[in-house]
This record gives structure tokens, sequence and C-alpha cells, in this order.
DNA sequence: ATTCTAAAAGGATAACTCATCCGTTATGCT
DNA sequence: AGCATAACGGATGAGTTATCCTTTTAGAAT
């Protein structure tokens, strides 16, 4: 019984996944990261059969919550990937990251376990790693990055930082990213 | 009602405290983060309500699983504070710190949300906090790490690596410690 | 407009976990 | 040995997850 195929929805059905998604981002927004389906279906006023017939699992609501800032952060690489510098393609890329998972914690809870069960996520997924890919490889070519270091650490160190700005205060953002940034600088000959 | 105290317990209440210790570390170490008390009273054997008896809530056996490694990582901090240079003694505690909280997920557990409950724990986050912030108050005077970081910022820091590494490859420690490093010197300058 | 069918909704419920309460048992002091 | 009390054990209520099956409804066909 897989879940509901978002495009050619009866009327009904797609107002429910909406309200549902709502729901969900409102008590995301509110600190409760564990998003239990029976909660959810509750305050939208759905049955809980409703609520997984909509989101098969906890993982597919993540994904189908996190789909907007994933296509947003996909941009951005594209963008970065376009970017005259390549180092300045990288940082972008870097920074836009971080901000989109400190505003998205489904993007941050999707990207930090990368088991994509979407078929829309996986797109995604696949376009992020290729955009990615291509910056990093430019940056690297450039001097600006260490060797050594895959597009798979960074997006583990990128979710680590965001795990510690989460925790520490509004202005941790750009202190730990900076912290970042410089350490990944290829050192050879720097000092 | 209190969790019991270590000290002055009665004969049999000493081997049921060691009997659930030793067998939520085997959990850890099989890979379990959730010790789920019942699942431990079972295997241990014993009523659920004799272990809730010995650990009152989740974060009192975390911080009893974690003592041993806890003073370890104080006992390295107060050498890194004897170190003769400032630099290699910071890099010390943080390299020992990184170990620890690897090969004890308990001590990575506690370190990440310091709300401790248990007066040993206590005691010795306080013991902690005071030789790392000397060691890193020296290193700091010695140039060797950029001003605005607090002993804070690195404890989250530490821990969003130890996230990263934990789900990296065992190669990657070595990496990620690296870049960390080298992205908290004085930049000032150096280029 | 009416009828019909497939899609969707709804909620009772089984399975499971957490944590408490209280009657029972065992320790170790006198 | 007897006793006070510390500790044990497990039944149990509260809460959550996820499924199953019956009822309702949208929207197409006539």
């Amino acid at each position: 019984m897989p879940s509901l195929n978002p495009e050619k929805l009866r009327a009904d059905s797609a107002r429910v996944r909406e309200l549902m998604l709502s729901v969900a981002r409102e008590r995301l927004r509110a600190g409760d990261t564990d998003l239990p389906m029976n909660a959810i279906a509750k305050q939208a006023g759905v049955g809980v059969g409703t609520a997984y017939r909509h989101f098969e699992t906890h993982q597919v609501l993540l994904e189908a919550l996190a789909a907007g800032s994933f296509a947003a952060l996909v941009s951005e690489a594209r963008a970065a990937e376009r970017d005259t510098d390549p180092a300045a393609g990288f940082a972008r890329i870097m920074r836009a990251g971080l901000r989109l998972m400190l505003a998205d914690p489904a993007l941050a809870a999707v990207l930090s376990r990368p088991s994509f069960t979407c078929d829309e996520t996986i797109a995604l997924g696949a376009e992020l790693f290729e955009a990615f890919g291509a910056v990093l490889e430019r940056a690297r070519a450039a001097g600006a990055v260490r060797p050594g270091i895959t597009g798979d650490d960074l997006r583990r160190l990128m979710c680590g930082v965001q795990h510690a700005v989460r925790t520490g205060g509004d202005d941790a953002s750009e202190r730990y990213l900076g912290v970042l940034l410089d350490g990944l600088q290829n050192r050879a000959g720097s000092r």
C-alpha cells in the first residue's frame, strides 16, 4: 500500500494532504521533532487511517515537508556552479545549505540520513549530488579546497555544524561556518 | 523518589546495579541507542520497578554509564593543561575528547546536552569546564586559537564532528578533526 | 439530475513501550 | 532468631504506532 501520488488526487484528498502538511509544519516550528502521526491526524481533523494513507511512513512525511527547501538547495547548487569564482561558489552553496537546514528542520533531517524513499526526493538528491559535486570539483581544482574531502564528507560535516548551531545562539551560525570553511581550505603552502 | 545512592548499597542492590550497567553497555555496543528500561530490566533478569529504582530516568542511566569515560576526559584535560606547548595541549584535549566520545556513545550523549542531573556528573562537568577553559585560554593567549570561540562552542562543534565521524568511515575521524583544528586556528595574518 | 463505482475517509483496535504503584521478599542489624 | 526496612518484581494504566475494514463521497457516465 504505497502513499498516494501527489499528482492526480481527488479534490478532497488534495485538501487533506495540504492540511496535514501545514499541521506538521506548524508542529515542527513549535519544536516537536517527533511528528506523531496520530497527533497530526487528530489536529488536522482526519482519521488516523487517512493520515497513513497519505504518508505511508514517517520518512515519506519528512520528505514531503522538505521538498520545497530541497528544491531551493538544488537551485542554489546550480547557481553556485555558474559562479565565476570557484571558491566563492563553494562558499555560497555551503552557506545556503546551512541556512536552509536551519530554516527547515525537515530538510536537516532528510539530509542527515540520505536513504530517500520518495521518487521526487531521489531525483532531487541526484540533482544535488551532481551539481554539488561539480562545485566541489571546481573549487578543488582551483586549490581552494583541500584534497581528500568528498561530497559526502561535506554533507556530514554540514549536518554536524547545523546541529551545533541549533543548540548554540543565533550568532553561532557565522562563527561555526567560518571555522569549517577555513578548515576546509587547502593548507599546503599557506604557512 | 530519587535514584539509589551508589555508595552504601545493600549487597543485592549493588549486584543488580552492576548487572544493569553491564547489560546497558552491551546494548550500547550493539548499536541500540534507545536503552529501553523495560528491555534492560528483562535482559538483566530484574523487575521493571527495580530498574527504575536504580536509575530514575534515562538521563541518570546515561550519566552512570558515562562516568568512567567522563573521568578519563577530565584527566586528559588536566594533562593537557600541563603540556609545555599550549597549542599541542589544545590539540591533545580535542583529540582525546573525540576519541572518548567515539568509544563511548554514552559520553557523547551526555556531553551533547549538558543538563547534568547526577551530583557526580555535575562535579565532573565543573572540573572539565575549569581545566578545559584553562587549556583554551592558554592556547588563545599563544595565538593558536582564533578569538571569539568559547569553550561551549568547542563542545558543540566536537559533538557535531563526533556525529559526522560516526556515520562516516573509520578514517573519517582524522580528516574531520583535522579540518576542525585547522579551522580553529587564528587566521589573522596567516595569509 | 440520477446512478454507479472507485477512491478516500474514519476510527476501532491489536501490538508495543514507558513508567508507576504496591504487595512480597530478602538483607543485615540487634 | 527476630525484626525493621531496604529492595525486588511484575501487574497495570497511560500513551503511541500502524493496520484493517466499514462507511462515505467525489466525480464520471448516462
